[in-house]
DNA sequence: CGAGGGAAAAAGTCAGACTTATATGTCACA
DNA sequence: TGTGACATATAAGTCTGACTTTTTCCCTCG
């Protein structure tokens, strides 16, 4: 996704941003830019480019005469989408889910009733192929063809909500959404209603109708907060 | 607010990052390493560390024999608290707050609704001492005091939800609070009616009642848009 | 036992030479 | 005249070595 490994320092950041997300460095860990150098045998440039990016990343903090400092998760840049791709790549994956399916549960159903509003008429008829690929795909073990269609469906609300800051999230949702199907145990087809949810959400928002196409988006995330077990009582 | 200019590639990150975000080099533009290293008059190898924390962020992307080319907005990372910093010091301002507080009605309600599950004694305590601060200099043109209860409050409510997105938003809701009361127009003392909603959900989330800290954090929130005239016809 | 000063360590900075990829222009050939 | 291969120029990428600066740590001295 995106750029991956341009040039030395890209391919430092691949294997050393997975390793501190990963806890594989734990917070607090001091590391020195020489011996990063060293085993990745790049020169000492290339290390302190692949640092201040780490650094801007809020991953490390670089202090004279001591090293570079791995610092507590809580200050780390949780929005960056290399670093969530980091995350759900390695160990953390699990939390990392979590804590994307809730934000998903605040955001999306808000950006349907925006879409209902501002989507334009291209939009509209992208949501409703979307939804129809995604019921023609709903049967027989199709899960690549419906996964496809529901990244698609997710990305073009979160698009026509016309705000910058949602539609920012497109690529995080497609990234949770095909976790689920590829990671997490997804063995049958998927739920009936939640495909008549993404069925009528299309109509909503073809409709204008901002809180029909919210509440019928609240559904869809609460059925994605129930298959993580995260309940509420 | 967090590491402000460390280093010499930060004084450079501290011009270019604005004016980029700024739109003083549109996307598109193409710089050159050597002329911006002359420019700001520091080393390569320093204008080069600025450039790769900027590629980080996605603002630009640097290509052999061409140079680094301004990317477009809609592919910056808008949640990085530096590019969100830039934005709102320059003409994007009104732009970056109508978003950000749109974002805030999505999120800060659900926030509060799982603050009320999981918000400990403690930050219970914290949240009462927020809402009678507010309260104690919501009359009498005490704007500074009530804002740094106000900013605190929220801070609390996201920190308490428990989910590490969302905490991560305190300084973003922070820095729009302070934005509303020193730049835009905020001559009279705070609406009583919002200072209310404070207490009330200070409550709810001491009482443990998720929807009804939902439903009020939703009615503060309305609030905050209302006042960005961003309506819902 | 505390304050002050010196030494060491690691990041920070700079300059110069070299490498590599690639956009662009040129020229021959169809 | 158009098209493809090839040469060339350009700007980023990389490496190295020397030097500077800051900050911690420790040792001495009061």
């Amino acid at each position: 996704m995106s750029t991956p490994g341009r040039g030395l320092h890209g391919h430092v950041l691949d294997s050393l941003g997975p390793a501190i997300t990963g806890g594989e460095y734990p917070p607090g860990s001091v590391l020195r830019t020489d011996e990063l150098a060293q085993h990745f045998e790049v020169s000492r440039s290339v290390m302190r480019e692949a640092v201040r990016v780490l650094e801007s990343m809020h991953l490390v903090e670089s202090r004279r005469r001591v090293g570079v400092i791995v610092r507590p998760k809580c200050e780390w840049n949780v929005y960056d989408p290399q670093v969530i791709r980091w995350r759900l790549a390695g160990a953390d994956r699990p939390h990392q889910l979590r804590s994307l399916t809730v934000l998903r549960s605040a955001v999306e159903p808000v950006a349907a009733g925006l879409a209902a509003r501002h989507a334009t008429a291209g939009q509209c008829a992208e949501l409703t192929e979307c939804a129809l690929g995604m019921v023609a795909n709903s049967r027989g073990h199709q899960l690549e063809g419906y996964l496809i269609h529901d990244m698609a469906f997710h990305r073009v609300i979160l698009t026509a909500s016309g705000n910058e800051m949602f539609a920012r999230l497109g690529d995080v949702v497609a990234e949770v959404l095909a976790g689920r199907t590829h990671h997490e145990v997804m063995f049958e087809d998927p739920d009936p209603a939640a495909v008549t949810l993404h069925v009528q959400v299309a109509e909503a928002v073809r409709e204008g109708d901002a809180a029909r196409a919210e509440e019928l988006t609240r559904q869809i995330t609460v059925g994605a907060l129930q298959e993580l077990d995260i309940l509420a009582p």
